[in-house]
DNA sequence: GTCAACGTTTTTGTATACAAAATTAAAAAA
DNA sequence: TTTTTTAATTTTGTATACAAAAACGTTGAC
């Protein structure tokens, strides 16, 4: 049955953000094709605007487009993987930096609020539950540095390494600790050191996939 | 009449770059409303890959959709294009210094021609070529880092196009002098040199664009 | 002459239709 | 059995159809 009420302001904008939690969530895996037709069904639209949502997720490397054969789920090489750790490295700091510099005193309260609040990553869905958290630390201190586009662009590329890292190369324990110590150069607004402790942590997750892949 | 012929390998993406190129050469100006029927019909196809290519757009900020009113040019805003230029000023150092590590002899050879045989730049289509100039000199610094993901950013935000735009009196002769020092030290293999000469080239245009605003 | 109300035309948003390509399944040959 | 061929099915790519919304024009009231 075709319904003609406008439901949402921008359909493909919808349809697009719910794809890209589903591949945050894992419910979408990386290598994984993206039959049209189930989607659409999954999603309640047509083909018209998922089209749109997808030709949107492969700007972001989310997903990628084979002519002819259909969208897949972006997996990523190890060389891919490196490659955007390259640029993860140098945009992140950027982006830690900023938000010492700039963000405002409530949006520090949350940054603290969201290191103190971190649940407990042992259990059998400890690491999902990590993903999720190291997606909002991340995630809130793009916010604060005030920089729309890279709030954007460190989002999906967030979302796609993730989504693309192995559950056993991560070392929670460890990420927090770097976690902990960035958000206290941003709250302290010492712009230098969130930025160099950005760094850091995003070279040791760098090394941690190189090492991963021997 | 309905021709079902695959003509080509992904017509979104032929589209989307026709209208792209349309916009950066000025076809279509800013604020400019992109009536579906029209550019469809102008470019050939039916609206359905028109609007996967116009999402694409969208993420890029070339155009900007108005629900339920359609799609226009958007003209990137002072500040949009200062945030821009942040992230370009962290981006293009990364590259220039991957090329000088990975840069193979060949590709250093034809970054030394494009400095040698650069044109004329004085006379009344001084400007468009100098703009063409400058931005074969970035990209194929950018393709000579061998970082494929770092390549297609700074190329799909038109990061470089879009910064010049601006400018009604560039310096031709400073900034071909920059270029020079950059090149000179990628052809050398001089990495940090060459991060270093990138970095200063970049943040003269970004003071250049702020003071115009003024 | 300006403005409001109403009808007409255009344009958008999204579902659907359908040819061609890709995939899968089935049948035939080695 | 394994491989190859061929037929059936699914899926993609793109045009088209059509309801709802927006834009435009016209008439009539003030």
């Amino acid at each position: 049955m075709k319904s003609y009420k406008i439901e949402t302001a921008d359909l493909v904008e919808k349809v697009y953000s719910e794809i890209k939690e589903m591949i945050l969530k894992r419910e979408l895996v990386p290598g994984q094709k993206l039959v049209q037709e189930e989607i659409a069904g999954r999603l309640g639209v047509s083909r018209t605007p998922l089209l749109a949502a997808f030709s949107k997720l492969e700007k972001e490397y989310l997903v990628e487009s084979i002519p002819r054969r259909g969208f897949y789920v972006n997996e990523l090489s190890m060389e891919d993987k490196l490659y955007l750790f390259d640029i993860r490295l140098r945009l992140e700091p950027l982006g830690a930096m900023r938000a010492a510099e700039l963000g405002s005193p409530s949006e520090k309260k949350d940054l603290e609020k969201i290191i103190s609040k971190a649940p407990d990553f042992n259990g059998p869905d400890g690491k999902i539950k990590f993903f999720d958290h190291d997606f909002k630390f991340h995630s809130s201190i793009m916010i604060m540095s005030r920089n729309p586009m890279l709030t954007k662009m460190i989002a999906s590329y967030n979302i796609i390494s993730l989504s693309n890292q192995h559950e056993d190369d991560i070392d929670c324990s460890v990420s927090l600790v770097h976690h902990k110590e960035i958000a206290e150069a941003i709250i302290k607004g010492n712009a230098e050191q969130a930025e160099k402790a950005m760094e850091d942590h995003i070279r040791k997750g760098m090394n941690r996939i190189r090492e991963h892949s021997r």
